[in-house]
DNA sequence: AAAGATTGAGCTTTCAATCTTC
DNA sequence: GAAGATTGAAAGCTCAATCTTT
């Protein structure tokens, strides 16, 4: 073992507990702020924007339970809930069916809207501290900050 | 509003997004992998980690949540069973009776070890697309992003 | 047999109320 | 009254088993 191995460990066990504590306090922070002034909890907006920006405004179960890291069991569940609420069907493919949809309805457009205003003022203020060429790197270096699924 | 503001915007609400989304399959592949290969769950990792780093091995209840960013709820259940496991036990303040420490226990210095090595190696490959001077990058940019707490 | 989605059971977290101590 | 920690109830998730379709 080289000399200094054991630093740079040490570093890098740091760096991810940071991303860890400063992710979920960001999570934490936002949702709380657009919960309490849209209703909308952070999860449901985040699928309803992920929805609203794919063809058809709808994904797959699976895909949503991929893009969330969720599972399929609990992307079926959150769907059950948001489809309770209006904001989202279900659509059957013709393909193949074995997939559903999960599609956004017109009310979920409509309540996505002043949330996803809200939801950006937020941003703003926490990302604030960044300029636009560090928000750039920071995307940069999430784009390479991959992991293999199994 | 100026004729761009939209897009970035758009950018800053993806940013976010991608953050969220590469922290979380981070979080769920390194802690299956830590699970599955050491029978610690990534959660009771990051306790035993900031215990250990601590003087005397300890912190409060409130600390712990703070770094761990749950709530107070939520951490007297995980100490309980980290406690039943016989990884940490509690001691009370003696200046302010209302505080308790989680203090390790030889039993979670032992288990620790092992589990740090291992999750190192995970992480070592997770960041491997990264120099070392984009993780100092990496670092500087998480420390600056702030969000006030209530 | 494998893949997509759902279901039942169980676990962990939050929320709100409570208790103790300051 | 306020702060730190705990508790009961409930929400939301995972895990494993199941069903349907390929």
């Amino acid at each position: 073992v080289p000399p200094d191995t054991a630093s740079v460990d040490d570093r890098l066990v740091s760096t991810f507990g940071r991303l860890l504590e400063a992710t979920h306090m960001l999570e934490h922070e936002l949702g709380r702020a657009l919960e309490l002034e849209t209703g909308l909890p952070l999860t449901w907006l985040e699928v309803l924007l992920r929805l609203s920006r794919s063809p058809g405004g709808e994904l797959t179960m699976g895909e949503v339970a991929r893009q969330l890291v969720v599972t399929s069991g609990g992307v079926t569940r959150l769907v059950d809930r948001m489809t309770a609420a209006g904001y989202v069907d279900r659509r059957r493919c013709e393909q193949d069916r074995r997939v559903q949809y999960a599609r956004l309805t017109s009310l979920g457009r409509t309540v996505l809207a002043p949330a996803l205003t809200r939801h950006t003022e937020h941003l703003r203020s926490a990302f604030e501290a960044l300029s636009t060429a560090e928000r750039h790197q920071l995307d940069a270096l999430l784009d390479r900050l991959r992991v293999q699924r199994p």
